[in-house]
DNA sequence: CCAGGGCGTCTTTTT
DNA sequence: GACGCCCTGG
């Protein structure tokens, strides 16, 4: 039943978003305005009017918005069973994948790899190139080269194109680049490897050669609404373009004032061609802010308004002006970091609940000094964004072992593993890797060279033939075996703070206790891996965030809201980022970013602007204010002076 | 061909 | 402050 509590809660403009129930639908919506609220309301209502929960599709690009999205719908028709289906557009096209996988051309188990696992097979195929060292200009690493191909994918351009267009100076190398490219195609294809791009792009190209397989996958669900449209690339948008042919009741939702994943391909222009796509699309903005001050709106809309292109959507509001926005110029990190946390233990005495507080930045690394000041004056805090779990080394070790127990063939993951054993390096373990590849029976050392093996290595195929032997089904009886394994004989010797690194395995050991394969936990911590510490273990994390305050990148914040916030390290180099400077559209990226950041507050934003700041990228020692504090400088700011 | 040390690079943001 | 790459000696 519905809960008529949440009637009340809608406005008119929201109302008529959500009670919209067939054909297709373009919502632009403003931050603040009540998005998510009117998204679960119309799931609720298709609910409470009938339709299965798990015939509504939400596609979102982060899994945050959409657990949270599904959650809130669920208790809004509590009586109701089974969930709405939600994902990723990767975890739906994963999903698409496993499904037809033949009509995809595909094998039963193919291994989805993530961004460091393309570099490292990049780095193996990019060996056989560059090696005449006559030009006189670097030629790409493997990042770069991983960077390129899937810039190539999202934005539906040939490597030439964009190479001649964006990145000139690798024309000399043109003819290798492509050479690797195909390279790392075939051993892709020869080992089964998808990457992320992959998934998106062999789901549209099985839905564009295979309408009997898009009708069956299209009458799964009667309805499909897609959160955050403006972060799509041209790869979802084509995606939601084909399950149109069949699925007409499709809804999206965005702000293209606050698209700023660009980097990554996302187009926001997706969201204005909407109707295009859609002939018939009707269109709904919303408008009224409920979250922030209008002192917080004048200065957004002030920054807004200087963007050269989107629907300057202003946003309005009826609540009251509030406290003006504080810029304050600080001498340096150390001040910017005092003068947070005072202003912090201020508002904490006022009455603002910590969880109330959020500190943002541009870059992980900016919160640093903050965040050592915070922890000398144990104040609790959680951190979102920046450093990624599962990119240390400890836990990508791990995970390889996981993956061999799950797949004896994986090569990569053979890789890995045996490079951690003394007397092995690239060469041995490439060499190895392969004949275990091509042997009939997993774990078979028989066609090994003798001289390769030791007793270490050994040591390692008995582990692993006793692991497999033992027919675990729950990952983390698995994980508990190698970890055993891995401590003994790796981790003590490869890492000099081996305690530290083995909480992040105990926390990766909490987070395998949810799943029942070894499959499905290998691939969803791929598709969603998990942010943080903080965040793999929900129960602490709760009890954690009752009293802690934010700390968190921008990026990561988009969708959340605190009663305070800070935005720190506003100068030019840091935010706009250094790496910006130079073109337009990255500029206008970054006025959107800072946009989202001041969006965020519900009723005090303090902004401070280090004048000298020790930054090893950008080697900056004094800096400018953000070029966006003029930008957005109005009545409704004032400068603080801070004593020295 | 491997191990280990030194040195430079990088950190923008995420699936 | 961590990691990867390159060089050298064994």
């Amino acid at each position: 039943m519905l809960n008529p509590d949440f009637f009340s809660n809608l406005n008119q403009e929201q109302l008529e978003a959500a009670a919209f129930k067939d054909g297709p639908a373009v919502c632009i919506a403003g931050a603040g305005t009540g998005k998510t609220r009117t998204i679960v309301y119309r799931a609720a209502k298709l609910i409470s009017e009938g339709i299965p929960p798990e015939r509504i599709l939400l596609l979102t690009f982060t899994r945050k918005a959409a657990n949270n999205m599904s959650e809130r719908a669920k208790q809004l028709a509590d009586s109701v069973q089974g969930s709405i289906r939600s994902g990723t557009f990767h975890s739906f096209a994963t999903y698409v994948l496993k499904k037809f996988y033949l009509e995809a051309g595909l094998k039963r188990s193919f291994t989805i790899i993530d961004t460091s696992d393309s570099k490292q097979i990049l780095g193996s195929l990019r060996k056989n190139y560059f090696k005449n060292n006559t030009y006189n200009s670097k030629p790409p690493t493997n990042s770069t080269l991983q960077k390129l191909f899937s810039a190539c994918a999202a934005q539906k351009l040939s490597l030439k194109e964009l190479i001649n267009t964006e990145h000139t100076h690798f024309e000399p190398f043109l003819k290798e680049i492509l050479q690797i490219k195909d390279d790392y195609k075939s051993y892709k294809s020869e080992n089964s490897l998808l990457d992320y791009d992959d998934l998106l792009l062999k789901t549209v190209e099985l839905f564009s050669n295979d309408e009997r397989v898009l009708q069956l996958i299209s009458s799964e669900q009667d309805y499909i609404m897609v959160d955050e449209y403006q972060d799509t690339n041209f790869l979802q948008a084509e995606m939601l373009r084909l399950l149109g042919h069949f699925n007409h009741n499709i809804m999206v939702v965005g702000d293209d004032s606050q698209s700023i994943y660009a980097f990554r391909g996302a187009e926001f222009k997706n969201l204005s061609d909407f109707p295009n796509l859609f002939k018939e699309a009707k269109t709904f903005r919303l408008t009224q802010n409920y979250r922030s001050t209008q002192n917080i709106l004048n200065a957004s809309n002030h920054l807004i308004s200087k963007a050269s292109e989107g629907f300057k959507n202003k946003l309005e509001t009826e609540n009251p002006e509030g406290s003006k926005i504080a810029i304050v110029p600080c001498m340096n990190e150390e001040q910017e970091s005092l003068f947070i946390c005072k202003r912090i233990t201020d508002f904490l005495k006022s009455g603002i609940k910590p969880k109330e507080i959020a500190v943002l930045f541009r870059a992980g690394y900016h919160a640093f000094r903050l965040e050592m000041m915070l922890k000398t004056i144990n104040l609790p805090f959680v951190k979102w964004g920046g450093f990624k779990f599962l990119e240390s080394v400890h836990l990508k070790d791990i995970i390889s072992y996981l993956r061999i127990i799950n797949n004896p063939w994986d090569k990569l993951g053979w890789l890995r593993v045996l490079m951690d054993i003394k007397g092995i390096g690239l060469k041995r373990a490439t060499d190895i890797s392969e004949e275990l590849a091509r042997s009939e029976e997993p774990f078979d050392f028989s066609n090994i060279p003798e001289n390769f093996i030791n007793t270490e290595l050994s040591l390692l195929q008995q582990t692993m033939l006793q692991i497999s032997s033992q027919n675990f089904t729950q990952p983390s009886l698995i994980l508990n075996a190698i970890t055993d394994y891995y401590l003994k004989n790796v981790m003590k010797k490869k890492f000099d703070n081996y305690t530290e690194r083995l909480k992040d395995i105990d926390a990766l050991a909490a987070i395998s206790l949810s799943f029942d394969s070894l499959d499905d936990f290998l691939t969803s911590i791929i598709l969603e891996p998990p942010e943080n510490m903080q965040n793999l273990n929900l129960a602490s994390q709760n009890e954690q965030s009752e009293d802690s305050i934010t700390l968190s990148t921008v990026h990561s914040a988009k969708g959340m809201e605190w009663e305070a916030v800070f935005i720190i390290s506003a100068v030019q180099g840091r935010f706009p980022n250094f790496k910006a400077l130079k073109s337009k559209e990255e500029i206008e990226e970054e006025r959107r970013l800072f946009y989202v950041a001041m969006t965020r507050a519900k009723k005090h934003l303090t902004i401070t602007l280090p004048q000298e700041v020790s930054d090893f990228a950008s080697n900056i020692s004094t800096s400018q204010p953000s070029q966006f504090i003029s930008e957005l400088y109005c009545d409704s700011c004032e400068t603080w002076k801070l004593l020295p």
